[in-house]
DNA sequence: ATTATCTATAGATCTATAGATAATGC
DNA sequence: ATTATCTATAGATCTATAGATAATGC
């Protein structure tokens, strides 16, 4: 079914499987992330036995630990997988030297459509509290620079607007919100929800008119990086 | 150490526990709930076992079964305690007939109030994916009753500013994302922060003057029901 | 007699490891 | 020879039940 999309058919060594792939991926690797996405954002980490896991995929469990050590590190392989993307594009953004609102709405648009349009639901595991552990500390430390960009970001625009301090953590909550949304949001509308959570991260900072021009200037920033896009191909 | 605030030192019947009392509350039920509660918000639901629970409240592991019939229904009960209290604040100040953008302000000062000054995070544990289970269905109906009640606030309002109608849900997921800030705000900022995010929801939908006074009247109708009040007593 | 606790344990998991096996690659 | 799978299982849980015990209440 998922086989080797686009390509030639070829077989590969090792003892072969009892089951047919069922999994989209090239490597069994990928094949096992998916179905983990899938089980433990909508079962939860620990309720997820890895035993679950290979029947998702079509292997048994032992077979699992050829491609990851743990459970643990199949967890840890599926988070950097989601923070990434959204570090890179900030950092090429940030090349460009946007003005601080435009920079802000072209993330929040960015990271929220990364957010909603992925396979599965993988931003909701940021919220699992089992997950505070020691073991994951690499990926807290990079998911916590987003959140000071946002941060950055948010209080000059406050300095501005003169709203509050308080506000200041928002945009990124309101970003963040989106894997609330997730399920309850049909696909084609998905994009477009994006958009309009990076209009209000400008409006709870008390930014109320240039919102046309931004959304423009964000629809040029992401230019063929729009995730949304990528989701569609 | 907790035992009996403010009163007579009662003794109890039945065989008497190895060690005496840790937890607050003047029932055996009480103080599984609150050690159940630290647990499940720190350590996620299906990582916390019986075991923990029972160490954490100063008894054997099958004593819990004597209050409770299984784990889930543990759960349950912590669930229903954070939903009622909002939602017959709800009723109440629908009686008062305020204007939709004060009724909105209002609810979100008292619901924000409620999640953030708890002992516990309880709030947590609604975003937990482990608990979408057709067992605590009545919970799930008794959260959406409260939703709805905010997206038909939101839909009103946004028919004035006219802000896109995406956005309706916006206002309910901001006071939402208090519990991911929760360990974040120190004890004494609690309750102002959530009034910056009634003041937010607001914004979010358009509105950008009235505010000083919708803050004015939100205090008029918490009067003595504000939890950060009650939560200092 | 009633109650709240205790001890002990059955039965069902669950993770991770050891080692066999059935392919391909050289 | 190397690889990816398989079978089998050890050892560590974990939930829930059965039944004993040590208090108070009548």
């Amino acid at each position: 079914m998922w086989a080797n999309i686009g390509s030639m058919e070829t077989t590969r060594s090792g003892r072969p499987r009892l089951t047919e792939q069922r999994r989209p991926g090239t490597t069994a690797r990928e094949e096992i992330l998916d179905a983990a996405g899938e089980l433990f954002t909508t079962r939860g980490y620990a309720s997820t036995s890895t035993r679950a896991i290979a029947e998702a995929v079509g292997i048994r469990q032992a077979s699992l630990y050829h491609y990851f050590k743990t459970k643990d590190e199949l967890l840890s392989a599926l988070l950097h997988q989601t923070v990434t993307p959204t570090l890179t594009f900030l950092a090429d953004l940030q090349q460009a030297d946007p003005s601080p609102e435009q920079c802000l709405h072209t993330l929040a648009a960015f990271d929220g459509a990364q957010l909603l349009t992925s396979r599965w639901n993988l931003g909701a595991l940021y919220l699992m509290p089992e997950l505070r552990e020691a073991r994951l500390a690499t990926f807290w430390t990079e998911r916590e620079r987003l959140r000071l960009a946002y941060l950055d970001l948010s209080r000059i625009i406050l300095g501005a607007t003169g709203v509050a301090d308080d506000a200041a953590d928002l945009p990124f909550r309101l970003v963040e919100s989106l894997v609330n949304m997730w399920s309850r949001t049909p696909q084609p509308d998905r994009a477009r929800l994006a958009g309009h959570v990076a209009d209000a991260c400008l409006r709870v900072l008390g930014v109320t008119d240039d919102l046309p021009a931004l959304r423009a200037g964000t629809l040029h920033h992401l230019g063929r990086n729009d995730p949304a896009r990528v989701g569609r191909l």
